[in-house]
DNA sequence: AACTATTGGTTCAATATATGAACCAATAGT
DNA sequence: ACTATTGGTTCATATATTGAACCAATAGTT
């Protein structure tokens, strides 16, 4: 591993629970000498990606990050690209819908947007979504090439009583994901919650991200659902257009598939 | 030179105008060694700060600076507090106002604010603001450490024939910056353009930036010349109490100055 | 169609750079 | 007053970084 790839490592022990860290919590949390963190933080400091806080003498991210999001923003625009669509989603759902970006192992959230419909709904906090136990991951990892999934497979962190833990099961959800184009995590991330998700893709010609819809599970009935993933649908197509990006072929089938057996229900109403 | 610098640096050549390079171009931008900016550029990519264009296969920024930008945004509020004073600045002056954060011995776009008064308004790109040049600029370094100075003194480019480009002079501008408490710009990034700036502090103690309102220069009289600068007191230290800073004594003086000064016109009026 | 210049990327010996154990001084806790 | 922790530094050792030379593949010229 390169001395800069080390370095850069040490941006991802930051979150929104731990915005700060000292050295030593630093040296602790990624296993390496003490003399080598320091030299790294040092090196981020002083191109600014990350500033000691003046009280607590502790480190935290720094303003260099900030032009570096506004360029990469106006060089690929992903955020605003996404915006509408969450808001028709997370509008005509009457729940709460969020929009994730892959990067590398992990998927990170990009916006969400929270319905007014009901007093109560799903309060999605930052922290990185897990690849196997989130509608959004399920989505990604059953969309995705075979590195990806080996890498996630590593330990299957267990959240709720439901989350799946062996890699059979895993393998068993994602070929349901495949079957019916949604990532499907049924409290197997936060008891009382589900979250449908679904794949997209970007001009790399590979899974980019996700969107989900999360519902509170007592609330979800099949016409919930329903609504969910032709919504989903649609999000989905359009941030894949913007991203410029193409749905798999056989993705699209299957989601022409759920279209029509919407209106077929629909008729029956 | 730290390998983890000299990589990260390697970032600071992309810009609007170039958003994406490619390796050989990196190589001259950098006057570094081919294999070495690829090595970089690979653990840049690698952690996702850099990402190549599937087409092109040049680099562009990843997007990886997207989930730092927010968490640094969430761990320290810089864009959201900024966001409610420019609009009024933006408003009350019928100009154009901006934000910007002093990173290293540069002075990056934050936040701008164009005014739907006039047809006509000066429009900000993103290129980095010069120090000697603009009214943020000056305002910045007149109240910056020495450090910084002598750095801004290397070269000091010429853009209009307004821009003072002799170390004397700008030590006489910087002297009546610290005199009135604003940064004076008359032309001198931009023939046309008036830029009035005042600095900005955090709790480093230090200058963490500025605002400032652009004008046409044919628009700018005394009357405008008054309100933009009362507004722009008004900004500063609203901005500056937010970022957690506290404005130098000195300077609060000379803005209470200002502000007799400006009720005593009003009187007359 | 042959020539030339340029591109992104790779190799390997030379060496400059990163590493970590031991060591500070300064707080914080007991 | 003692102990454990903190952020930070030193220096010989080891290892990762460096750059000249070298690819194969396009792109531009003649």
């Amino acid at each position: 591993m390169s001395t800069v790839t080390k370095a850069l490592e040490l941006l991802n022990y930051f979150s929104s629970e731990t915005p700060e860290l000292g050295l030593s919590e630093f040296a602790r949390a990624a296993a390496r000498d003490k003399a080598t963190v320091y030299r790294h933080l040092s090196a981020l400091e002083k191109s600014g990606f990350i500033e000691k806080n003046p009280r607590t003498s502790h480190y935290r991210l720094g303003p260099a990050v900030l032009p570096l999001s506004r360029l990469r923003e106006a060089t690929v625009p992903r955020a605003v690209s996404v915006k509408q669509p969450l808001a028709i989603l997370a509008q005509s759902t009457g729940e709460t819908a969020h929009a994730s970006l892959l990067q590398g192992a992990k998927l990170v959230t990009l916006a969400r947007q929270k319905s007014q419909a009901h007093s109560t709904g799903v309060v999605v906090n930052e922290k990185t979504l897990p690849l196997h136990a989130s509608g959004s991951g399920l989505a990604v990892l059953a969309f995705s090439g075979d590195t990806l999934r080996q890498q996630s497979y590593a330990p299957l962190a267990r959240f709720t009583k439901h989350t799946v833990t062996t890699p059979q099961d895993l393998e068993e959800r994602l070929t349901n994901t495949r079957k019916t184009g949604f990532g499907i995590a049924n409290q197997t991330f936060e008891t009382g919650v589900h979250g449908i998700g679904a794949p997209v893709f970007d001009d790399s010609g590979t899974v980019a991200g996700a969107i989900a819809v999360a519902a509170p599970a007592y609330r979800l009935n099949a016409r919930l659902d329903h609504t969910i993933k032709s919504q989903l649908i649609i999000a989905a197509r359009s941030i894949t257009a913007h991203w410029g990006g193409r749905v798999p072929t056989k993705l699209d089938d299957v989601w022409d598939e759920h279209s029509k057996a919407a209106s077929e229900i629909g008729a029956n109403e």
